[in-house]
Parts: C-alpha cells; sequence; structure tokens
RNA sequence: GGAGGUGUCGCCUAGCCCGGUUUAUGGCGCCCGCCUGCUAAGCGGGUUGAGGGUUCACCCCCUCUCGCGGGUUCAAAUCCCGCCACCUCCGCCA
C-alpha cells in the first residue's frame, strides 16, 4: 500500500507512476473518489457519535439523580432525551455501517495499486531492462575443443540431479538431489548461512507455511495469486520465497530506530505454482515447484533503503563471485518490478548451453509498500513514528545455482570443477567426478 | 482432538461479579523541568497507537483503540455468543 495522503497531495505523481509501469490511470481516479466517500462517512459517523456519548453523560447524571437542572428519572426532560437517544443509536449503528463499506471499497482498491516505481527505475516492460554491469566472461567452449553439457546431463553423470523419479513421485518439475547432489545443497546452503551470518544477518529458519494476512501484506495475492499453492482445509499458503514470513516477522510491531537496520537470513523451501510457464524452462531444475533458498531480509528507514538496496547488491555479486561464475547486473524496468517492489536488480548467471544470462538471485527494495500493509513501523529519535523499508535480496536459490555452477565449471569428461570457496563445504573436494554405470 | 484457565495503552497492575461523571487506576521504566558541590534521593509535569477535521507547521477539536469479530442496551473494558493466541492437564503423534 502507499500512502493514501499521496492521493490528496499529489495524484499526479501516483498517475505518472502507473505510466511508468503500464498501469491504469484510471484506478487512481477511482480510489479518489473511494477517499472521498470514506472521509464524507467518516465524518458522518463520528458527528452522530459525538452526540451520542454527549447524551449519555447527561443519561447518567439523570440516573445519579443529583443535580438541579439535570433531568431526573420519569419526567419529561428525561423522556425527550430518550427518544433522543433511541434515534441517536439507529442513525449511528447506520453510519457505522456506512462507513465500514466507504473503508473496505477503498481498501479494495487500495490493495489492487502497485508501489510506486522508482525515478530510476528504467520505463517499459520485461524486455526494457538495463544492463548495469558484467563480471566475468562466459567460456569458449569451442576453443577448448568440446561441446558443454546441460545440467541435466550433468547431474546425471555425477548422479547429482534425479529429474525423473522426480516426476514419478511428484510430477513435472520436481527432482530429487541425490548423492553429491545433495551434499552440494548442504554445501551451498551452509556456506551462505555462514557468509551472511559475518555480514550482520541474523540467521533464521522461518515456517513456509503461512496465513492469508502474511500472504496478502507481502504482495502475493495480487497479480501473482494464481502462482501461489493454498491448502484449503486449513486457510493456509505454502510461501513462495521466505521473503514472506521474514516480512510479516515484525508486523504489528514498532521499531525503536536504534534497532535498525535489521538484517534477516532465512533458509527455506519455496513453492511455487508457475501456473502461466508452460512449455517454458521445461527441462531440468531451472523453474521447478519446489527449491530450497536462502534469502536476505532488511528493515529500515525510507531514507536508508537506498544505501540497504546497494548493500543487498553487493552481497550478491561478492556471492557469484566466491563461486567464480560468470554473471551480469540488470536494473529491471518498471512495468516488469512484483506489485510490492519500487526497484529491483536480477543478478543473471551465464548458462553455457542455453547461450544467455538467466536469473539467479533478485533483490527488491519494497520501500513502504509491504509496512504499511503489516503495520510495521519505525520510531524515530522525536518519537514519531513512519512505516518501516523492507527490503529483500536473493541469497543462494539452489537448484539455479547448482545448474549455473555446473554447466559453467564443467570439464570435457563430465567432472565439474569446485571453486575454491566452496571446497571446505564438500569435504575439501576440488572436483566432482561422474560415478560409473546407470541404475 | 478434549477439559479448564488467562489476555487492560513498553513491563507489571486496578477496574469486570453489580453496565453510566472511566477522559481506563496505580507502580516500574523512559522523557522534560525543578532542586542539588557531583551523583543518588526528593518534587512537578509528560509518556498507547491509529484515523478524521483544522493548519505552512505547531497547537487544538473529534472518533476509534481494554486479544479479534459480532450481539444485547439510550449507554459495554464490564453482560451474551463466536473466533484467535498463550498456559495447565488429558488424548494422539515424529
Amino acid at each position: 500500500m502507499i500512502d493514501p495522503r499521496l492521493l490528496r497531495d499529489d495524484p499526479d505523481r501516483i498517475r505518472a507512476a502507473q505510466r511508468r509501469r503500464g498501469g491504469s490511470e484510471e484506478l487512481v481516479d477511482r480510489l479518489q473518489a473511494a477517499d472521498e466517500r470514506r472521509r464524507g462517512a467518516i465524518a458522518t459517523f463520528e458527528r452522530l457519535r459525538a452526540e451520542q456519548k454527549q447524551l449519555g453523560r447527561q443519561m447518567a447524571q439523570a440516573r445519579s439523580g443529583g443535580r438541579t437542572g439535570a433531568a431526573a428519572e420519569g419526567d419529561d426532560e428525561h423522556a425527550r432525551l430518550l427518544k433522543r437517544t433511541k434515534q441517536l443509536s439507529v442513525d449511528v449503528k447506520a453510519a457505522e455501517a456506512a462507513q465500514s463499506v466507504a473503508d473496505e471499497d477503498f481498501r479494495v482498491l487500495m490493495a489492487a495499486l502497485p508501489n510506486l516505481a522508482d525515478e530510476q527505475a528504467p520505463a517499459g516492460g520485461e524486455d526494457d531492462y538495463v544492463v548495469l554491469e558484467e563480471h566475468g566472461s562466459p567460456r569458449d567452449f569451442a576453443a577448448e575443443g568440446f561441446e558443454p553439457r546441460d545440467h541435466v546431463e550433468l547431474g546425471t553423470l555425477l548422479k547429482a540431479i534425479d529429474v525423473e523419479r522426480g516426476a514419478k513421485v511428484s510430477g513435472s518439475r520436481f527432482y530429487f538431489l541425490t548423492g553429491v547432489g545433495a551434499m552440494l545443497e548442504l554445501a551451498l546452503v551452509q556456506m551462505a548461512m555462514e557468509r551472511a551470518q559475518e555480514w550482520g544477518f541474523t540467521p533464521m529458519v522461518p515456517p513456509a507455511l503461512v496465513k492469508p494476512r502474511a500472504m496478502e501484506g507481502t504482495g502475493f495475492l495480487g497479480q501473482a495469486a494464481d502462482d501461489v499453492y493454498h491448502l484449503p482445509a486449513d486457510d493456509l499458503f505454502l510461501v513462495g520465497t521466505s521473503e514472506v514470513p521474514l516480512a510479516a516477522y515484525h508486523s504489528d510491531e514498532i521499531l525503536g530506530a536504534a534497532s535498525l537496520p535489521r538484517r534477516y537470513a532465512a533458509f527455506s523451501p519455496c513453492f511455487r505454482r508457475e501456473a502461466g510457464s508452460y512449455g517454458k524452462d521445461t527441462r531440468g531444475i531451472f523453474r521447478v515447484h519446489w527449491f530450497d533458498k536462502v534469502e536476505m531480509f532488511i528493515y529500515t528507514t525510507l531514507e536508508q533503503s537506498y544505501d540497504a538496496h546497494r548493500q543487498l547488491l553487493e552481497r550478491e555479486r561478492q556471492w557469484l563471485q566466491e563461486l567464480e561464475l560468470p554473471f551480469r547486473v540488470i536494473d529491471v524496468a518498471a512495468g516488469d518490478l512484483g506489485l510490492s517492489a519500487a526497484r529491483k536488480f536480477d543478478c543473471e548467471a551465464w548458462v553455457p548451453t542455453q547461450g544467455r544470462y538467466r536469473e539467479v538471485t533478485s533483490t527488491s527494495n519494497c520501500t513502504q509498500f509491504q509496512a504499511r500493509r503489516l503495520d510495521i513501523r519505525c520510531r524515530d529519535d522525536e518519537g514519531r513514528t513512519e512505516p518501516a523499508a523492507t527490503l529483500n535480496g536473493t541469497l543462494c536459490a539452489v537448484p539455479r545455482t547448482i545448474v549455473a555452477l555446473l554447466e559453467n565449471h564443467q570439464q570435457a569428461d563430465g567432472s565439474v570443477y569446485v571453486p575454491l570457496a566452496l571446497r571446505p563445504y564438500l569435504q575439501g573436494r576440488d572436483v566432482l567426478k561422474p560415478v560409473g554405470s546407470a541404475g
């Protein structure tokens, strides 16, 4: 949710932001109208309620019977008072009902309005991203004299990934990590959590099932609702990212300025229906219904959020460099931002068999959008409160990282080089070797 | 899953049985000031949060807020119903 006051003070700014995203400007008009109706309803209710309370005090005095001039129970004055209060009681109830209807109308419209895109974010849609930088360079397999295998072939040779049995047991887009593949996941996770802790993030293992409030508050029940698994029997949602429980962690809380920024790094499974991605990335484990991920999350002030966003990006860069992967950083265009994000940077690793860069990490500044929905505030030195800013960033999405590691570090014989930094987490192994015979 | 108990403005707490000058009491903590060689103590004041009105802003006014949502009533922290969370016990389970 954006600041509702902006509707009154600077609606043109919202319209401009909607244009940059390719969103509806008409929604802004409807919001303005709904806001006016809402405020009118509030004023009506409060006026009646104030009168009701005042007469209530007179009734109380009459009852206690004390003073001269006050209406005593049973006399005409008291009867008149009672008649008026009875009418008021009816009117107040009606006004209250009208107010909650107006509030709800306004709330529904507000929930549909995405965050204001940062003015620095490139305008346009999915293909209008701007490449900010490139790190390392793709290997020239032709010069090395062999055709690169894709991660499915490599995973099979290493007996690290079993997609066939994943499909047998759970369906398409599921997989087993086996043997060294399973150990590779644990190594990446352990390394990521250790790094995060060194960088000042508090390690977390959050719940992967959340109540509607958490899902709605993080903005995943809007345009992304089709992508979310829901358990109707318990009205719980499977999270698509631990951003959800991490954002809801401090919901309904006021955080002291001295405690900011608060940094968390969570390891959790992630579940995504991947509706609408039929036929896309169907091979292997690049796009799957379930995977594990280490996610970074920061609570801070709006003012500090821009620096924090850069810091998250820097940590992601550092991580990919430690894994010795070639990658580039893009500035995602406004139209391709999620509902909650004002700005988003993706790190994309080179995938040799696809001949292109693919997203492996993503960091978003959600400014105060999620905090308004989840009622997370911070208190400044003067004691004033304002919505906090929330930011998230991938540290390690396991399957995609494995894809990038296997494909980029493969050798002609099907073995895979282990980056130096990862070796301590893999029993010191410097290479993963194919294991014999099928089974 | 079953039974009982608890939930008050940072923390503790009064008020609930018996509805109304409650504008929710007091203590602790915190903030400001006074006093004071310094510190402590003492004294005075302030201290839930949100929304609306007004305003350049402050001030001020109003409404809501006693776990949440309904109901009864002229009037609900207080009475009734439902839900949630926590605690204790039983059952079940990894």
